[in-house]
DNA sequence: GATAGTTACAAGTCTAGACATCAAGCTTCC
DNA sequence: GGAAGCTTGATGTCTAGACTTGTAACTATC
């Protein structure tokens, strides 16, 4: 414990994943420790002991009754309260996911990209159209625009891996609210070639745009899986307040 | 111990609800009091006021930066981190849900609901099999299952409304967590004779399970939406930590 | 035996303050 | 003139303690 050198994360988040640690060897319902004893295993006062419990609590591995103490809570919907990228989509089934680029130029936008990223006229974006695979077998066709004011150099990046990613390390820009439509179309005849099925084969199509904290608009993605192979997993959780 | 519950709201929430107001009415970026005027302002501490910026911030209605204040966000992505129910999204779209009750009975649930439920042989659910309609137009085709244990009446009460606030009110369960798959189809004859569209057309399959607090499996639906009339809209946040 | 009151305990809320860290402007010194 | 350091102001983290409210077990009373 010693080696701390300049603690740099805080201590409700180091706890915080001490936590996690500790809940996952134990069975659902168990009683922990009250808050007065786990603040003091972990030296902490309880104030910041709850901080970590509140991350689990959101997090839904654990559930807390007042008068009663705090209980492990059944795992069964253990993800949080972010969606489900095609990069943690198949890496939780098994599979090993790549990606192909098609494409990557930078274009002025048609008028529902324009619209949904409220771009002036004049404005251009870069497209980026990837076919993303798991054990190389196709499984979507992904249109990524995002305005190149944000980040000028994103196209002399390597684009086979999450593009997030990228804001995040050299745009240092945090993509943080993303809001999705799904609905249930026919397969055109050149997606279908891409994506190699029959065409009017049944596909998803989804449509997301995104913003950074600030709430500005950063990028817009339309997305054709294929209905047959893709199944698109979410989870939610409604604010316990 | 009748009417007199005198449910003291706690005051971060109550700040919440002003700042809240208060927000509405201000341009994005606008820089906000600083935390000691508004702790002041609200005649609360500073530590009880950051609760209540927190709750804004994950709302996504203001950010801060350290060193320089906290500021007003855009508004684009509104919605918090919960999936739109059908009777929200029809609302938000100006039309009117309604619900057709096709049948509710007690049955022995099948192999997949009850691996998902993980319920044991002998144990029988309610279904509930509803169309649901937004002005009058048939959108979706929903198969709800529950365990009979959890809500015994359930079956007594008018099904036409949201079953979620059926278990809330009188079954004393607050559904929090609820899991999602969402595939793309074609429609099968008798689907497509329900919903008012040809066979063959694409629609939305989701299956949801849900979960209360402690994480007991509560509920499973399977739907059916027409891709024609339908598209699923969801918005999530990543966590700010 | 049922019911109402008492008590212990645990989480929930709230406070006043201390220190840490980051951003930005200002001063000083080379 | 410019870089380095200082100062100010803001959010971020953390503490020890007091008070509030809900749960459950126990007890006394009817």
């Amino acid at each position: 414990m010693g080696t701390e050198r300049r603690t740099r994360t805080p201590k409700y988040l180091q706890i915080n994943d001490q936590l996690t640690a500790m809940i996952a060897d134990m069975e659902p319902d168990t009683l922990l420790p009250k808050e007065l004893e786990l603040a003091e295993t972990f030296s902490v006062s309880r104030e910041t002991l709850r901080q970590a419990l509140q991350l689990q609590t959101s997090a839904g591995r654990i559930y807390s009754i007042k008068g009663k103490g705090t209980f492990v809570a059944r795992p069964h919907i253990s993800k949080g309260d972010k969606l489900t990228s095609f990069t943690e989509d198949m890496e939780a089934r098994g599979l090993t996911p790549r990606s192909r680029v098609i494409s990557a130029r930078e274009i002025t936008p048609d008028t529902d990209t324009a619209h949904d990223l409220e771009l002036d006229d004049g404005r251009t974006v870069f497209e980026i159209v990837r076919i993303r695979l798991a054990d190389d077998v196709p499984m979507c066709l992904e249109t990524f625009q995002t305005p190149t004011s944000f980040f000028p150099t994103l196209l002399e990046l390597p684009l086979t891996g999450s593009i997030y990613e990228l804001f995040r390390t050299h745009g240092r820009i945090s993509i943080t609210n993303t809001e999705q439509r799904i609905t249930a179309a026919l397969a055109k005849k050149a997606q279908a070639d891409l994506l190699g099925v029959r065409p009017r084969s049944p596909v998803l199509l989804v449509n997301r745009v995104s913003s950074d904290q600030r709430g500005r608009l950063i990028e817009r993605t339309e997305s054709v899986y294929r209905g047959d192979r893709y199944d698109f997993r979410l989870s939610a959780r409604r604010d316990g307040r």
